[in-house]
DNA sequence: TTGTAAGCGTTATCAA
DNA sequence: TTGATAACGCTTACAA
């Protein structure tokens, strides 16, 4: 049984409160320096550790908060959370916060899972899901604080990406160079972002009358697709991928069949995530602020916290990164 | 203010005690089937919420384990963290556990880290430091579940991998490719498994007559390195890298320099986290089951907090992964 | 079948 | 300058 704060009253021969005042170094009481001291020694004896649960019971506060994805077993190994978990903890450090990941949430309904999220462990969520997420829905209902990050929640407080204009920063950097046959590969997850990407470079390259060919994410294996691209009549010269994941998979494929990138295939990503493990290629891509639009996230849970009304969009810009793939 | 026990015992016209059974779906007392629906419409209207954390400090548990890494701020964007979260995840996600992360202990002495990594937010820890960490030192000393991981503590039940049979199989794999003279980078950190690695191959090597040396990893850049290396009478003719990520750097250095590899050069890792995410090429290295041995350690910390007695040591066989850099 | 009441380890109010 | 004591929200004997 560990050492509670009674234990160290008794042993110090002090009042409960005494001993809390010195515990919590509570200076504006007026406790004499020898009994203070004669407190704290007693407490390093027996190893005393102030229980967190009974404190977070009594002042009805806790320094933790937590983060949602609802795209249920969520690998860490996504590049895209790895941003994501690096921003919000490095908030929590400067603000003395710690950080639960739920994990225990798969395959629930969306009420067992917002009462998980929602039992007093946490005392606000980071939230990364589709809009429309049962879950998201659950938490506003309860009233749970909460912050989207990445896509829009109608009823939180969003974090965006400038996705528009930084589709518009590759549609002018393809354009330059001279493309005027794009492909773009898009995801199959149904975000607004998605959406917002895709329709965006279509649209502009339509507008000064290029070619801009929307397509999902081949199922097949990328050099299946870039061997049937290479013997179209009518072939794009550039590829534009929803995400740097995909846009490396078609570099690596498109290496491995022998093409010349960019001379014949000019291939673009979206995100910036890769950019500090890959060797061989760098990739032009638009580098999202992922890690601080995360810490920013966090912050702005925080001041929710403190009763603060936010604003319900808050949108990042987003960069060209020069690369040697397009 | 949030819906409490006792609001719905309220409403619902009957005691605390009948509301608790049924919140707990406690089935063995006989309530009223009536009562219990009746008792569960009110929770939901009242949009009721356990509290966790009254309940953690009366039932003296909480299902709460968290990682302490002995390396400061930790970013999942370190390929190995990420395996170490995933492992962990999965094993809290199977048992109905949640996975806290401690970031508010960065340069804190190592007696206040303790008292925050252990005041009752977590039931236990996995612990990721080098031997003779200060921090470990004081969480054992406290009696603190814990459960170290890849580096082997000797206060701690460990779970390590075998490196030295690795080396064996990279030493064996160079070796029968022809490899007489091989220079192996290590790491400056100060790591058991950091020396055995370099001990082994050095000592395999040596053994059959071949040349190793030893080297740290450069502080210069990889490019300038591999220069040296180019112009240099008496080369080695592969190099063994500490871990995947120098074992990349230089392959794409070697790439960027128009060596030819593995014919020039041949490059080998250690590690195996790299794998999911690299084009271009496909390293030879050791995967080591990093997120299965994380996941074991959160199994063995739950058991350990069942009362189970684990031993000392627990070794994770690591298998040679073939790729085209060697 | 349901209710009463003690207690988990703190903090905070008030009194001494 | 210190000490009693009542909460915080929940669980669980034990009583009714």
């Amino acid at each position: 049984m560990a050492t509670r704060l009674i234990d160290i009253a008794e042993k110090a021969g002090v009042s409960l409160t005494t001993a809390s005042h010195v515990m919590r170094g509570y200076t504006k009481s007026k406790i004499k320096r020898e009994t203070w001291d004669h407190v704290l020694k007693v407490a390093d004896e027996l190893g005393y550790r102030p229980n967190a649960i009974a404190r977070s019971l009594k002042i009805q506060r806790i320094n933790t908060i937590g983060l949602y994805t609802g795209y249920g077993y969520h690998s860490l190994r996504d590049p895209f959370l790895a941003e994501v978990y690096t921003g919000i903890q490095r908030v929590c450090s400067d603000l003395h916060y710690d950080f639960l990941v739920h994990v225990d949430i798969e395959g629930k309904e969306p009420n067992e899972i917002r009462l998980r999220l929602n039992d007093g462990k946490v005392a606000g969520l980071v939230v990364y899901a589709q809009s429309g997420d049962a879950v998201v829905a659950e938490l506003a209902r309860t009233r749970m604080p909460a912050v989207a990050i990445a896509d829009r929640q109608e009823l939180l407080p969003s974090l965006i990406a400038d996705d528009a204009d930084g589709m518009r920063q590759l549609a002018d950097y393809l354009w330059s160079r001279g493309h005027r046959d794009i492909a773009y590969l898009t995801s199959h997850v149904k975000l607004a972002s998605v959406e917002a990407r895709s329709e965006t470079i279509a649209r502009l390259i339509a507008e000064r009358g290029g070619r801009c060919t929307v397509l999902p994410f081949p199922q097949m294996n990328p050099g299946e697709f870039l061997a049937q691209w290479r013997v179209s009549e009518d072939r794009p010269t550039a590829l534009c991928c929803w995400n740097d994941y995909y846009a490396y998979q078609m570099v690596r494929a498109g290496l491995d069949l022998g093409l010349r990138i960019p001379d014949d295939l000019a291939i673009v990503g979206f995100d910036g995530l890769l950019d500090t493990l890959l060797p061989a290629r760098n990739l032009v891509t638009i580098r999202v602020p992922w890690e601080d639009m995360a810490a920013e996230a966090a912050k702005m849970l925080l001041r929710l916290l403190d009763g603060e009304t936010l604003p319900s969009i808050t949108t990042f810009p987003v960069t060209l990164v020069a690369g040697d793939t397009a």
